[in-house]
DNA sequence: ACGTACATGTAAGGAGTTACATGATTTG
DNA sequence: CAAATCATGTAACTCCTTACATGTACGT
């Protein structure tokens, strides 16, 4: 239940529709993944049922703005508090427990793949990095996101230059 | 549909019953994450429907071996061959989005429990790595989450060693 | 014979994916 | 007034989660 945490924690930044939300949802502009437009909507009416939410505004062509309540903030910081679920689940990774066996052009090519990949994402965040000014509450966010990509850049530069 | 593509490439490296892979979907000891055993063997028989993988073996206490076919070694490579989902989705990374915000000693909290479960993995992944001899057919996959672990690690540290 | 490890199954519900569908406003 | 953008919805399906249930073999 990870996407309801973060639209709850998107809507305790600001009051929001799932329009705006879906846009905070797009991996390229952040360290989130891409949302089912249709999931979101969903979390949200289950949301508002829970009273984690509620809708305060109902604005041009039918769009709901909800903005967090009081239970719901008090269950982000619940959220917040306890220990985080390690589970990673990242499919380059396991793609590296079976390359290993077969063939070496075929890994180098899936490394030289990823690492171009992550080459790409370091480049942007650094580039968001640069061009901020002033304070930033996402900052430990996208520290993290630049710590991943150095790391997965760098073993993926590892497996290409090797026997 | 990773599991179903894990569960393919370990019957890959060598026939395999739903209870050995079980083991193998054992967090501790290498990079995957635990699989609900229930989804194991749904998997499984669909495999074996769709031909990819077939039962050779009926074993003490029904026990039922299963090997991947030519169909399911050509998927395999196939899935290998083609880019991989870069979609990452890990609850520690989704919660210093939202920590930037709130309290601070919530933040250092959060960043303190993440610093100890990451280096508990890295010196895990360290001794198995000692430990071993001979050929690593999962070579690729544990430098990765070394590479991955030391990464965290280091961010972690760094949230805590912060104004 | 008793407990433990082996080995699989079923059921119910929640979450995610993909595709399609609909209507309202703004912009040119 | 046509096209693009805004804004949400429905449906069908697959996958994942949690809990419970069942039976077989092995060691002591």
């Amino acid at each position: 239940m990870t996407l309801r945490n973060a639209v709850l924690g998107l809507v305790a930044e600001s009051p929001k529709t799932g329009f705006d939300l879906l846009k905070d949802f797009d991996v390229a502009r952040s360290v989130l993944w891409p949302a089912p437009q249709n999931e979101v909507y969903r979390v949200l009416r289950q949301l508002a049922e829970e009273g984690l939410i509620e809708q305060t505004a109902v604005g041009a062509r039918g769009a709901r703005t909800y903005a967090i309540t009081g239970a719901g903030r008090e269950q982000l910081i619940a959220w917040l508090r306890e220990p985080s679920d390690y589970t990673l689940r990242y499919e380059p990774m396991l793609k590296g427990v079976f390359l290993g066996d077969g063939d070496p052009a075929l890994r180098r090519q899936r490394a030289a793949d990823d690492a171009a990949f992550f080459k790409a994402q370091l480049a942007h965040l650094e580039r968001i990095e640069a061009e901020r000014t002033g304070p930033d509450p996402r900052r430990d966010a996208r520290r993290m996101a630049l710590h991943f990509y150095r790391a997965m850049a760098a073993w993926a530069d590892g497996v290409s230059s090797d026997a």
